[in-house]
DNA sequence: TAGACGTATGAACAAATGTTCATACGTTTG
DNA sequence: CAAACGTATGAACATTTGTTCATACGTCTA
């Protein structure tokens, strides 16, 4: 996240300036990237994947969710927050309980995508 | 990480014991959602999200990829040893420079999986 | 073969992250 | 309306993670 330009660490020789500024051209903005990799970034953690696997099959309450993950309610609720910030999954209250489930087809997509990188490995 | 069998916090009550078995039963391996979340983790971070869309365009020595991020050659290194081990990039040296580029297509497909959730959020 | 250069790597440190604990909130029911 | 229940949330703590710094490794060249 540092960026030191006085220092000749090596940027100054090497370098394949023309490659580099071909590609620089082409990049996305940081701040497209940086929320690229926000987003993966909650998929990043074994509770979540859990949590959107089960939610693939069909929606759950909190407590549901936690019984099969084996993990407390707190836990899955702070998870299930972070889910619903990225708006991977939304939810519906029904009385005192809350049922999740998945809001987007991408993640059905995004999961079948590192299963195949997986497989393949 | 934990596990609490003894205290009922929630578990006890509640619960759509049905659903949960249901879900239980279609859900892969402890093992298998684990790699998968260590898999997304790789693509959680920025500089590395950043690597790879620069090795989208075309292969790149690590000091290229250095003055691209604007980061130091370390820095570029380390990310590079973790996209090596989950074979997300290969490399081929060619004297004292090695380069580097994408080893699966499947890189190409997760972004852009993840760049249409964006856009539709 | 010694020096230069590009790259890799281990240790140390700072920042980010996930769980726990305690507690608050919203809804239902007696 | 008070108690019970399912859920949410803030603070604290421990762990993980990414960068930096120093240095080692591998290749080329004088």
């Amino acid at each position: 996240m540092k960026q030191d330009n006085s220092s000749p660490t090596c940027t100054v020789h090497c370098i394949h300036t023309e490659h580099v500024e071909q590609v620089q051209n082409h990049l996305p903005s940081q701040e497209f990237l940086y929320d690229l990799a926000e987003l993966f970034k909650v998929f990043g953690d074994s509770t979540r994947i859990k949590i959107l696997y089960a939610l693939l099959e069909q929606e759950l309450c909190v407590c549901d969710l936690a019984q099969l993950l084996t993990v407390s309610q707190s836990a899955v609720s702070h998870q299930l927050r972070i889910l619903k910030q990225r708006k991977l999954v939304r939810f519906r209250r029904e009385g005192k309980v809350i049922y999740y489930a998945l809001d987007d087809d991408h993640v059905r997509a995004i999961l079948s995508m590192g299963t195949q990188h997986l497989k393949e490995t």
